[in-house]
Order: C-alpha cells, then sequence, then structure tokens
DNA sequence: GTCTATAAAAAGATAGAC
DNA sequence: GTCTATCTTTTTATAGAC
C-alpha cells in the first residue's frame, strides 16, 4: 500500500465522517458510497465487507496516533499539558478517528475496543513519566476524556457554557502537578 | 399513568439493557421483545413505534434525574464529592438511563441530546452554588464525564489500571476547591 | 393485551457487464 | 476499477385472530 488510491481514501473518510456527524448507525455502506460520489460496487471493491471498512479505520487510528505520542513526549509545554489541550480539538484527523472509532466500539466491534485500550494505555505510560503520580495521572486522564466527551458530541450546550475556559484549565495544570508532588 | 403495566415496564428495561450493554444497533424491536420474554405484536401495542421507545427512556430518565439532582443538593458531602463519587457507579437506575440516553443521542436521537443538555446544564447551577468558581466547576464537570465515559465502556481497561482509585480522587476534590478560592 | 402472519423497506453482499 | 442488477437477510410496521 505504497499509496491507496484516491477512490479508497475517499471512502474512507466519507465513513469515518459518517461515524462521527450521524453515528454508527446511519453509517451504512450505501450511504457511505453515495457521501464518497462511487456506487456500493466501487465501494466494495475497495472495502469487501463493513468489517473491512471498521479494520480500515482502526488501522489508519494506528498511524496517526504514532505521530501524536511522538509530538506529546517531546512537546515543550509538557505531555500532560499537550494531551488536555489537544484533546479539546475536534478538528484535526486524530481526533476525527478517535470519535470514530468509540463509536464503532459502542456498537460492538471488538477491534476498535481493544484499539482504544490501546492507546489509553500509551497515553497513561506517556502522563505517568512527566507527572509520576498515579492519582494526578488518573485526573488528567480523566479531564481529558471528558473534553473529548463534551466536544465529541455535536450538540453546542458545552461551547455555550465553557467557549473560552480552556486557557484556565491549562492554568490549573501546574498547579494539579503540584498536587501530585505533595502526595509522594 | 399511575401504575405502568408491567409488561410494559419488561419492555422498556429490556431495551435499556441492550442500549447500555450492546449498544443502539442491536437494541432493535425484535432483540427487545426476545429480551423481555413477548412477542413483536406484544411489544408494539405498549410502544407503537421505535421512536416511541425512545421517548419512554427520555420520560424516565427526567423521573430520576430530579431525584438525583435532591440528593446532589442535600449531600452532606458536598454536591461535588457527590457529583464525583456517583459519576463513577454504574449499577444504579439513573446511570443506565443515562448511558442509554447517551447512545440514543449518538444515534440522532434529538430528544436524548436535548434532554442530556438539560440534565448538564441542571448539574452545572448546583457544582456552581458549591463551589462558586466556573472554573472548578467546569473541571469537575470533566473529570465526572470522565469517569462516566471510562466506567460506561464494556472494557475493563479503566478498571485494570485505576481500580481502588476513586477514594483517592475524592480526597482531592477539597484541594480542587481551594484552588479555586485561590482563583477568585 | 398478547399472539401469529405477513407486508414493506432498508442493509449487506454477489455476479457479471463495461 | 467502477458500474448496474439482483439476491438474502434484517428491521420496522400492519392486520387481524385469540
Amino acid at each position: 500500500m505504497a499509496r491507496p488510491p484516491a477512490a479508497r481514501t475517499k471512502v474512507l473518510d466519507a465513513y469515518i465522517s459518517l461515524l462521527c456527524e450521524e453515528g454508527e448507525r446511519a453509517a451504512t455502506m450505501e450511504a457511505t458510497a453515495a457521501k464518497a460520489g462511487v456506487s456500493k460496487g466501487g465501494l466494495l471493491y475497495h472495502f469487501a465487507s463493513k468489517e473491512a471498512l471498521a479494520e480500515a479505520v482502526v488501522a489508519l487510528s494506528e498511524e496517526l496516533i504514532l505521530l501524536d505520542l511522538q509530538d506529546m513526549n517531546t512537546a515543550e509545554e509538557g505531555a500532560a499539558s499537550y494531551f488536555i489541550r489537544t484533546s479539546a480539538q475536534v478538528d484535526t484527523e486524530l481526533d476525527r478517528l478517535l470519535l470514530a472509532l468509540q463509536r464503532l466500539a459502542q456498537s460492538g466491534v471488538e477491534s476498535a475496543n481493544t484499539q482504544l485500550e490501546s492507546i489509553s494505555s500509551r497515553w497513561l505510560e506517556a502522563l505517568m513519566e512527566e507527572v509520576g503520580d498515579k492519582d494526578i495521572a488518573h485526573l488528567i486522564m480523566l479531564i481529558s476524556e471528558g473534553l473529548y466527551a463534551f466536544t465529541g458530541t455535536p450538540g453546542t450546550w458545552y461551547q455555550r457554557n465553557f467557549e473560552g475556559n480552556l486557557s484556565h484549565l491549562l492554568e490549573l495544570v501546574p498547579q494539579l502537578k503540584k498536587l501530585g508532588h505533595r502526595n509522594q
């Protein structure tokens, strides 16, 4: 797969968009094909089954998470701040993939669930390396997951109530780290 | 509806269980009827359509959230601690309902999304009353949402990594509140 | 109130033309 | 590589017996 065909990429992207924006139930092969601008037959040439589409999402997420972990581990602001800040981003390729993975996992796709757990493990590992304290790493994982859950929702309640509050949250991070050192 | 028929209750409960344990896609009318031990026809007498089932979930969640808000506002440990502690509970009727609501919202059921936003607003209001500081209320909402997202997953990654860590988390709450007062 | 039988639509997948 | 046509299964919903 040196350079996947353009049509294949377009189909996969359409599938991910449908998963994120309308949910797993709406992400049918027919709807995906239509959104990608190909026929059902055309789609099935690249992805022989629905399962193949889901597996492609898992595989793509792995490519992107490897790049993200590199950035996280070398971020000047520190892994924790990087992690919280990027958890609130909704327009990145990685965040789309993570949301798609979550939708698949909740629909019973076992490999998506496994991949999400694997990703969480690697994040936790990177956080522990920076903050040392398990309780604080736990806290930061929860904050990130919360941000992720809220901003991943199509609704605007979160934006209405906490727009612009992210910078305040990030200012609290050094203080949270201090709490951890006090605990040790 | 002074006392809903037993069969109706059993059907609704089966639907909620399927939503939580196997996802929205698996929660078909046929599967729901089978799990409730009635026929499709029997189910359709109580719920004329799939939409009627979803609306019943929303209505039941409203009953339970009113009771929970009362408990939260009068909890001796304080609203924030109560809120975080109960967010990690997975076996209560309310938490099942909230998970079911989330699954419906993610499947495009608009009223479920509206209800979730309404619930978040009322929680935030109760938290603000106790902690005063918006950033800290924000932080606590995120922690709770994170707990909720992690523990609502059928997977065991969270349990493996953070089993027994909840008490440490709760011990941090007073310190978080202090951070808020420092900010004012 | 609950059942069986059945219709109507949607979804996943195959076959073969181009 | 992409399309149309078709088949099978699943899902939602209706009709009417009991």
